[in-house]
DNA sequence: ATCCTTATATAAGTAAAACTTACTTACAAA
DNA sequence: TTTGTAAGTAAGTTTTACTTATATAAGGAT
């Protein structure tokens, strides 16, 4: 089954332009209509490029999607490690993970759409390189959980594990009408309230026991 | 391209044999291998019924698939409302919705990895039929939320929907491991663990200000 | 009884799209 | 000059969802 070539490491490596131009074309395709509609001929057609060359740089359509995907979300890792640079203190490290995540789903619709919807349903993600690069994000938040954990900012009666699924999930979760819909997103309210519960949680807090 | 036969309203009608054939065929293959590498021919051959009787009956393979789906789905929203009357108290309605989640998760993990993976990615699937009954499901726990915070249960500087939607994600991606690694899962332990968090939020509480 | 409609069923297609193969050209290193 | 490798092309093949034309059987009405 898995006839994609050996991955030539995404950078540094001879890249020849038919390469870049299939990239771009699915890219720019992937703007208009989901992946499922989009053709191998209408690939090559748009790129210019033979179609039989998907074949041979990225093994089949979905090695393609995933390197146009890998590339962006190796930008977004080092993006958030970048902007975690600096920051103090559980909450706040916490809170800005949050942020970053939601501003960049609104950032790129496209990505986001492929990201929620399309790629984990293919038998083979979660074992493909492009998770691995999710890996990279999601362990970055398991950090901070843990390290929260150990300087005693976070209540030791949860799992870091299980909350940062809860984290994730929920903020996926909380964005995904907004992506679908193609409607606004604010990222400051949003993480606002995301916040509020995840440090406070929902309960009302009226009388003191 | 919505070829779909008009609905037949599910229950009651005739249901011919070839119907309730395909659908086991369906659901038996379903437990081998994922939707897209199931073929047509393939239900067909299972069920001992022909083809073409797939797009008579269901419209399309997908429409076979949201049959099926439907018929699960259906008696899962019966089962949680069921389950759910009787209990009073904002935190143990939450409690046992959560829980009622993450056992159906965990008795059908054919259900499971089908609508945690494979139902969203399909255009259509938020005006389908399927989604009407997945609503009624999560407007009950929309319900759930907004009676809380008018009988001042929840703190009412969140939004009902952020709620809503961060505890639905925060489930999903919480089995999600399990449900891909076929592990083991434990609905007591891991919903204690998420009301922890839902109810009191992460935050160590050393000092009282 | 016969005719008409409708549901059930089948076999034999078609069309489109993913994927292959066989071959050619360009180009650089030995 | 030769040789090896990567880039490019054109013309397939195969698979698979979906269609069509046709047949049989079961009532129901006349």
């Amino acid at each position: 089954m898995n006839t994609r070539e050996k991955k030539p490491s995404v950078d540094q490596l001879p890249k020849p332009s038919g390469r870049i131009k299939l990239a771009n074309a699915l890219r720019d395709l992937l703007a208009q209509k989901d992946f499922s509609s989009i053709t191998t001929a209408e690939i090559s057609r748009t790129s210019g490029v033979n179609e039989s060359l998907i074949y041979r740089y990225f093994g089949d359509k979905r090695g393609l999607l995933h390197a146009v995907l890998d590339e962006y979300l190796e930008n977004f890792v080092e993006q958030i490690n970048w902007g975690m640079k600096g920051i103090e203190g559980t909450k706040n490290k916490l809170r800005k993970f949050i942020w970053s995540t939601i501003y960049f789903y609104d950032q790129d619709r496209v990505f986001s759409k492929i990201l929620l919807l399309e790629v984990r349903n293919y038998p083979g993600y979660f074992t493909s390189e492009t998770y691995e690069i999710v890996k990279q994000y999601t362990n970055l938040m398991l950090e901070i959980i843990e390290n929260g954990m150990k300087t005693g900012d976070i209540r030791k009666d949860l799992e870091a594990r299980s909350i940062r699924q809860i984290v994730l999930g929920g903020i996926e979760h909380l964005i995904l009408p907004a992506i679908i819909n193609d409607g606004p997103l604010d990222p400051d309210r949003l993480t606002e309230k995301f916040c509020l519960l995840l440090f406070d949680g929902i309960q009302a807090k009226t009388k003191k026991a």
